[in-house]
DNA sequence: CTATCTGTTATATATATTGTATAACAGATA
DNA sequence: TATCTGTTATACAATATATATAACAGATAG
């Protein structure tokens, strides 16, 4: 398993934390679909924290269909195809992208600089090795 | 004063929601440097919310200074510029676009695909008028 | 069969965040 | 003097976050 890395200082929870850092780890292809996860009680440990907190990481990652859970077997990334790019979808990534984009706008920041810094990120999951 | 819209069923808590909807305006240009807002009290009374609830949006405003705050005169969109793109800011934004970016990649969004949203709305924020 | 591993569920507790409700203060202003 | 600023203080309630234990049922390894 991929070293995750918590930061227990941020604003943002840990649950979520753990969340976004295995969505990053898939976006990486550092988890294939079909990839076991270590179980709650062994990432908890490893990790430091509570089971329940990895257990709600896990229980979110489930409901958005990036994550199987068998009861008895344990948990492991969807084999069968990420989930899409729908309209619900679309609708909260524009809703989180506005205020950052309307701060950029407010700092004086330009259309390029601002899709500059996507670009570059984007980036990072390209096909490099391969 | 721009009506501002809040949901209260939102995630996002409404001293947030209002930080973000005044950065908007200043972006859209709907609220010039130097322009008064409401006193804390009477947008609440406006909001129907809380009078320390808007205080809390204010004070997180002038702390990242966009506004100027005198004990006795008022709520003023900062005059004298607005706050630059330095290092922390970008740090912060980079933070916050990384995970938007992550979840787009593992759903099959292509960098072209995401590059489009983030154009489109950036395009709101284009000089029409004028 | 027994022990151990799954995820799941339940209960309890502690702390921080969010939001509201009042009240009072000092300075400016009409 | 009355009224408007922002500010500060206190109290309260609801929710979110995180931990600590414990127990359960099913699968599996010894």
């Amino acid at each position: 398993m991929v070293i995750l890395e918590l930061d227990l200082n941020s604003d943002t929870p840990i649950y979520l934390q753990i969340k976004e850092k295995i969505i990053e780890g898939i976006a990486l292809k550092q988890l294939v679909p079909g990839e076991g996860l270590p179980s709650v009680r062994a990432l908890a440990s490893d990790l430091g924290v509570n089971m329940h907190t990895v257990n709600k990481a896990y229980q979110l990652l489930k409901q958005d269909g990036y994550l199987l859970i068998h009861r008895q077997k344990g948990v492991v990334i969807q084999p069968e195809g990420m989930p899409s790019v729908d309209n619900d979808y679309l609708e909260k990534l524009k809703n989180r992208l506005q205020p950052l984009i309307s701060e950029s706008v407010c700092r004086g920041m330009t259309s390029e600089q601002f899709m500059r810094i996507c670009h570059d990120i984007l980036g990072q999951f390209e096909e490099k090795g391969e």
